[in-house]
RNA sequence: GGGCAUGUAGCUCAGUGGAUAGAGCAUUAGAUUCCGGUUCUAAGGGUCGGGGGUUCGAAUCCCUCCAUGCUCGCCA
């Protein structure tokens, strides 16, 4: 359906010509989707906007560009409203082609990329010996989402987890391990931490009390950097323990991701400054290595460094961040580069970014483009804390869902007089839970901060998950009585629509192709939320107008291929998302 | 103090130059011999933070002020 606003916007543009001359073929026709569906399907702006130009009424260029203007085979004739508006809507036949032809294609009529690229998202990036939190949440899920949206048009995705597995914490942790664990090194098992928390605090108990062991603390990070084999075994234990406890997290929220940490680029880091002083970026100020940066002051209005080697001569992130930039555009060719992180980094990438430009490390095909996104609040609007004040670890966060989602259907059986199997109500509760943690996240705007609430995000009624895929459970529930099987409707059954609620459900399902080619640049899911809430209420104000079952042929078996495209249509949307139907719930 | 973000219905939020600013929740009033009513229909509710400006046209772009949040040289 893509190609319907494209095929549009190329016929407008031959009446632009045909109308005013070849000077007038780069005019961008302003072709929009209707304001109001009384209005009809398109309408274009464009001869408001020429207006003064050429000196004429809008309505009276309107006029000449319908007049040249032949859209016939899409579209009934146009109109001109208001003050020079013109209003498209779609004929039915060609409605009815599309859709069977969406209907009878895998991908639902969504084309491939033209130019398929390489991309790099960075998402999730927990640190090693921390566990994972509530600040996790969003790079994941909302990265997990954007890389499946851009997997699925095509492009060649590597979804990098740029974990924190070096930097100066790792001489505190290895020091406590050799302390607390001193069998830890020698005996061949898996290590058992514990809770890494725990672990982590009291090394951090050790290193704040006691000088001797922030000495030998100091001591682990340089032998560590030199790559003394005892400390790096320290090392490999302690992130082979926190990537175990990831995976628990990654596996539930069935995210998948290539891990290539911080200390992956540890050889790099000194090229990179080595190469900033070549090309004379480089400014020694306090003892440290920095580059002076454009647009960033401090409070006396002097001009900001970036960091990129510290007094004691050790690197920070901001090296590690161009190291792995550097290493993105050249070995993996990426050409597109997503980050997503909270908002608060944004001054960070936006320095990165600059001394990149500088130093010309960026060519001009590439895109490096920082997704922000928003905190997440507690009910009281505050950031998000357990009743004891600690951050919410993910999984219990995840595990909370889950069980409220369970006692809700536990309920709903009872009330119903139903009864399931142990494994349907682990499935559905798991499904649906995880689905609407994911569901609430996703449908907001990410440059805000959201309000967290699980009665929100369950709730079955509303903008959220278990709305969405109750409508898909509804139409499962069509194709179980009726016996029907959805593939096998034959190759010539055809889609009529007459029904206002069919039409308003078939025109929506034309236009995901529309919203996923926005969202491909946008980088804004909850624009695909938005889509999928619409397509599910659309189907249900269909589903109580318009009998399917009961209909007779051939307006059932039409319906039918109407009720089989909107499954599927909720099936991939949700799927991009992150999200799995089930068939019963 | 500087930078960035946010401010739209009672609440949570869509809407990044077009026609009368939209949803959901909540509230109120309706609908069901029918495919899962976990649904659908309708109503009330708005100085789009305030004020200027640009434009044929502004919630949207610019300026300014106010409020909130995040952030500001050796953590990431």
């Amino acid at each position: 359906m893509s190609a319907t606003l494209d095929q549009l916007k190329h016929r407008f543009t031959q009446a632009l010509v045909a109308a005013f001359g070849n000077n007038y073929a780069e005019v961008d026709p302003i072709l929009v989707p209707a304001s109001n569906p009384k209005f009809g399907d398109y309408q274009s702006n464009v001869a408001l906007s020429l207006s003064k130009q050429l000196k004429q009424p809008a309505r009276a260029i309107a006029e000449q560009i319908t007049d040249k203007l032949d859209v016939a085979d899409i579209c009934e004739p146009p109109s001109i409203a208001g003050p020079g508006f013109i209003n498209l809507l779609l004929k039915t036949e060609y409605l009815e082609t599309q859709l069977r032809s969406s209907q009878t294609d895998p991908r639902l009529g969504i084309a491939l990329a033209k130019t398929p690229k390489q991309v790099v998202v960075d998402f999730s990036s927990p640190n090693i010996a921390k566990e994972m939190h509530v600040g996790h949440l969003r790079s994941t899920i909302i990265g997990d989402c954007i890389a499946r949206i851009l997997e699925f048009r095509g492009h060649d995705v590597l979804r990098l987890n740029h974990v924190g597995d070096w930097g100066t914490q790792f001489g505190m942790l290895i020091a406590y391990l050799r302390e607390a664990y001193p069998d830890a090194l020698t005996t061949a098992n898996a290590l058992e931490l514990g809770d890494l928390v725990a672990f982590y605090r009291k090394a951090k108990q050790r290193f704040d009390e006691d000088e001797t062991f922030r000495e030998t603390a100091r001591q682990e990070v340089v032998k560590l950097q030199a790559g003394v084999e005892d400390t790096q075994k320290a090392w490999r234990l302690l992130c082979e323990q926190s990537r175990r406890e990831f995976q628990v997290i990654y596996d539930l929220l069935n995210v998948h991701l290539t891990e290539r940490g911080e200390s992956f680029y540890n050889p790099l880091l000194a090229a990179v400054v080595e190469d900033l002083d070549r090309q004379g970026l480089l400014v020694e100020d306090a003892g440290a290595k920095c580059v002076f940066l454009e647009g960033f002051t401090n409070k006396e209005g002097d001009p900001l460094p970036l960091i990129v080697q510290k007094s004691d001569s050790g690197y920070n992130y901001a090296t590690t961040d161009l190291a792995a930039l550097r290493y993105r555009i050249k070995q993996d060719q990426a050409e597109r580069l997503i980050y997503i992180t909270d908002a608060g980094q944004a001054n960070h990438f936006a320095q990165v970014f600059q001394v990149a430009r500088r130093a010309g490390w960026i060519p001009s095909n590439v895109e490096i483009v920082h997704v922000p996104f928003g905190l997440v609040l507690g009910e009281d609007g505050k950031k998000l804390k357990t009743r004891s004040g600690e951050t919410v670890r993910l999984k219990d966060l995840l595990d909370e869902a889950i069980a409220r989602s369970r006692a809700d259907l536990e309920s709903r059986l009872k009330a119903e007089d139903r009864s399931e199997t142990e494994e349907f109500k682990a499935k559905v509760s798991q499904a649906v839970g995880i689905s609407a943690v994911k569901y609430a996240d996703l449908s907001q705007n990410r440059t805000s901060n959201y309000i967290f609430s699980y009665d929100k995000m369950l709730a079955l009624q509303g903008n959220t998950a278990p709305y969405m895929l109750y409508a898909y459970v509804r139409i499962q529930g069509i194709s179980r009585k009726g016996q029907i099987d959805f593939e096998q409707l034959g190759s010539e059954a055809q889609i009529f629509l007459h029904e206002p609620t069919e039409f308003t459900l078939a025109k929506h399902l034309l236009q995901l192709s529309e919203i996923l080619s926005g969202v491909e640049q946008d980088l804004m899911p909850n624009r695909l939320c938005q889509y999928l809430f619409e397509l599910s209420q659309k189907f249900n104000q269909f589903y109580d107008q318009c009998p399917v079952l009961q209909a007779e042929e051939p307006t059932r078996t039409s319906r039918l291929l109407l009720c089989d495209l909107t499954a599927r249509t909720l099936q991939l949307g949700l799927s991009l998302l992150g999200i799995s139907v089930v068939e019963r719930m």
